[in-house]
DNA sequence: GCGCGATGTCAAGCGTGCGTTACATTTCGT
DNA sequence: ACGAAATGTAACGCACGCTTGACATCGCGC
């Protein structure tokens, strides 16, 4: 699933390890998350969409509309 | 994490059948879902949104948040 | 009373989300 | 040139999401 993490942590200059610990996750998860390796569960969704003061959706692309928009 | 599925399901007269054909999962866990036993990957619950017409938000009891609103 | 749809739950198995540890590479300040 | 930060990736272990198959209960129409 495609997602605008690297983006996001960009526009913050946070590092991955930043963000790791503002989501109470370790380094390697972000990192897999970002590179596309895992999907984050739904609470880490939830997280992560909180950090960033955005909804899920704002941040994750929903796979079965992967070509829409 | 909360999650509205029963009722949404009761609005629309969706056996548990139903909703997991809808989905394309197993009606065990629709059920586990529905019940609390587990929460659902972020792929399908992309997918529970579709098929209500929600976002996941809309859906979904964000977990950091569930005394708010 | 009987059968049937709907629901709840269990067990076993598989793939994956996430942890820890570790190592390599790149980039940057000094 | 050197050290440190940042990133990418791998191996191993554990917990969980999801499967199939099975069984029990409940409410309903007949």
């Amino acid at each position: 699933m495609k997602n605008r993490l690297r983006v996001l942590r960009a526009e913050r200059a946070w590092s991955q390890q930043d963000l790791a610990e503002r989501l109470g996750v370790s380094r390697q998860s972000v990192n897999a998350i970002e590179t596309g390796r895992y999907d984050p569960s739904l609470p880490l969704a939830f997280r992560i969409a909180d950090v960033f003061g955005l909804k899920i959706e704002d941040v994750f692309a929903n796979p079965s509309r992967e070509d829409a928009q």
